[in-house]
DNA sequence: ATAATTTCATGTAACGTTTCATATTATATT
DNA sequence: AATATAATATGAAACGTTACATGAAATTAT
């Protein structure tokens, strides 16, 4: 007994058109048809409602349209951004997402790069930590942040024009003398190159400034004994503060305020990444915004373009300056 | 001619191994076969690196082992935590996510899961503001606030609860009267039950309290006016606001400021979620936290949950109080 | 009017699994 | 020792699609 609900295939499309199944196998991948034909067939796939099964499709063709993200979570705003607009940029040419949430955990990224292979996706797009990280030959790869070797391409950030940017900026807004601040991953990424940007913008800018970098494993008090340590009479001996990210500038803010300083009255602080909070218009801060959107597009176009030849290494997308508060803007405009 | 990298097959498997295909099949899928057998396939699976075709799978089981969601978007932080954790439960159960950002549109609402329908969804999980959503009658759906009649399982925290819990924690920390406002979709949805609970936590409490209510397009400076209006020589006449969300309380504090008023010393802010910073461990207010991972936890049970007859027509999680910083239990402590 | 050519629907094979009826071997019973 | 029974490996069929070789019909050329 059949059920009643059992699910139309194409055999009964063909059968309730009189066709042949090549025949509906064509009129449902758009290619052309005899008009009558066409009709007919049109007719019984909405009579029966008919879909196609994408499992069979994906077992013929050996093509899974499926492609693997390797994110630490979706929950911070930045990786948050960056799935919504990947998965964006997927589903625009047909193809899913499979959400793979690594907690920063280097045995969970590898674990999840084995079974994003063994659902046969069609690629990976990976933000990932772990420095060896073992990928198949033949699944193509994009990494974000982080170069891994000639044959996998690499999209970024301009990170060292951010760096560059953050230091001029805080010039044009009267600051003499600042401070770098970093914690996080010391793996060779492209993030950390804003550092040197940094130093090359304040150099070049003649700014005087402090560096301040915490490890991974190292205690955020760390940034607290450093600020303190610059206080003089209630006073900072810095101006203004870069903060590799908006959510350590998030944190620096509200330690500034436990030191009783006022942002940006007493130290202007720029971040970088450009968070919004709630999707709003307005930035958490001052910041270097990375354009996430871009960087999407152009992952998923590396990822799925046919050309291998003409893959470059490395792509820099670039940064731009927001306002956001934690900055004297409104000053220098009043002169 | 073969190509070098040819992805190996069950079939191979059986020829390296020398045994049926059968034997293959059940050794991959845990089922017991004799001791000799097992291992030469499990050598052969080694030697070859076979791993098994989900797409095959998927086409001879006609099951996806695949879930929509369908969700605004993914970027708001409670949407981005539903994401996480709804990801995370699929996974453990060896499902994958369709990740599907409708963007408050209810037209794209329906075209996804048309989408979701043709891909093959095994279900779908969906927080919708469609009200005339057209779901087949064999996809098995749950929905995420919203009751969606009595076929359709709907889960939600108890809002009801939330609202009164509100109202007695501002009773409790000193305020006397009281203000709930509230912007959003009119829809017969569950959040909109705060209202409701307040109302009731108020009047329990013998709190003098007003409500405003804003609809989906109206201007968010109502608001701002609504204050102003209840301004008389500087001092603001409520002691206390509840927030249906957190984001509406982000954005009431900064027109407070605006106003000259502080938070939570003028007065004392409550909002709705349990919305944290970049994952700290801070609130961003003082609010009622969502149970986001027991949420999620519920929604996939339901619809994976094979036992159709038990599934309840609404879930209610509990949700629970957490200071951040906007109201004043210091001052209570210190009595 | 017949032959040559083009056009296009047909239907079978194959994709890599799982399942099930059958065949084979090992064990227990008389 | 010979048969009955249990245990278990085997391999063909099926899932729903696409691609391709085949053949039928329509068109053009001679």
């Amino acid at each position: 007994m059949r059920s009643e609900h059992a699910v139309p295939t194409m055999k009964d499309v063909a059968k309730e058109a009189g066709v042949a199944l090549g025949t509906v196998s064509k009129v449902v991948n758009g290619i052309p048809v005899g008009e009558s034909y066409r009709l007919r067939v049109e007719d019984a796939i909405k009579k029966l409602n008919y879909q196609v099964n994408s499992y069979a499709q994906g077992l013929k063709a050996s093509k899974t349209y499926t492609v693997a993200l390797l994110i630490p979570n979706t929950e911070e705003p930045f990786f948050a951004s960056l799935v919504y607009y990947i998965n964006l940029a997927l589903l625009k040419r047909k193809y899913r997402m499979l959400l793979c949430s690594t907690d920063f955990d280097s045995a969970q990224e590898q674990e999840y790069v084995t079974m994003a292979q063994q659902n046969k996706v069609d690629g990976i797009i990976g933000l990932t930590y772990n420095p060896n990280l073992q990928i198949e030959e033949n699944t193509p790869f994009v990494a974000i942040d982080r170069s891994m070797g000639t044959k996998i391409p690499c999209v970024a950030s301009d990170n060292f024009a951010g760096g560059q940017l953050a230091a001029e900026k805080l010039a044009d807004l009267g600051c003499t003398n600042v401070a770098f601040l970093r914690i996080g991953s010391s793996l060779d990424n492209e993030p950390n190159k804003r550092k040197a940007g940094f130093e090359n913008g304040c150099l070049s800018r003649g700014l005087s400034y402090e560096m301040k970098v915490l490890d991974d494993g190292d205690s955020y008090d760390e940034f607290e004994y450093f600020l303190s340590e610059h206080i003089h009479d209630g006073k900072l001996s810095f101006d203004g503060i870069f903060c590799v990210t908006d959510r350590l500038a998030y944190l620096i803010i509200k330690t500034l305020h436990r030191l009783n300083l006022r942002v940006p009255e007493d130290v202007q602080v720029i971040g970088f990444d450009g968070i919004r909070p709630f999707q709003g218009t307005d930035y958490i801060c001052s910041t270097i915004v990375q354009p996430v959107p871009e960087i999407a597009e152009m992952c998923v176009n590396l990822l799925l373009q046919e050309n291998i030849s003409s893959k470059p290494p490395l792509v820099c997308l670039p940064v731009t300056y927001a306002y956001g508060g934690t900055t004297r803007e409104q000053d220098m405009r009043q002169d």
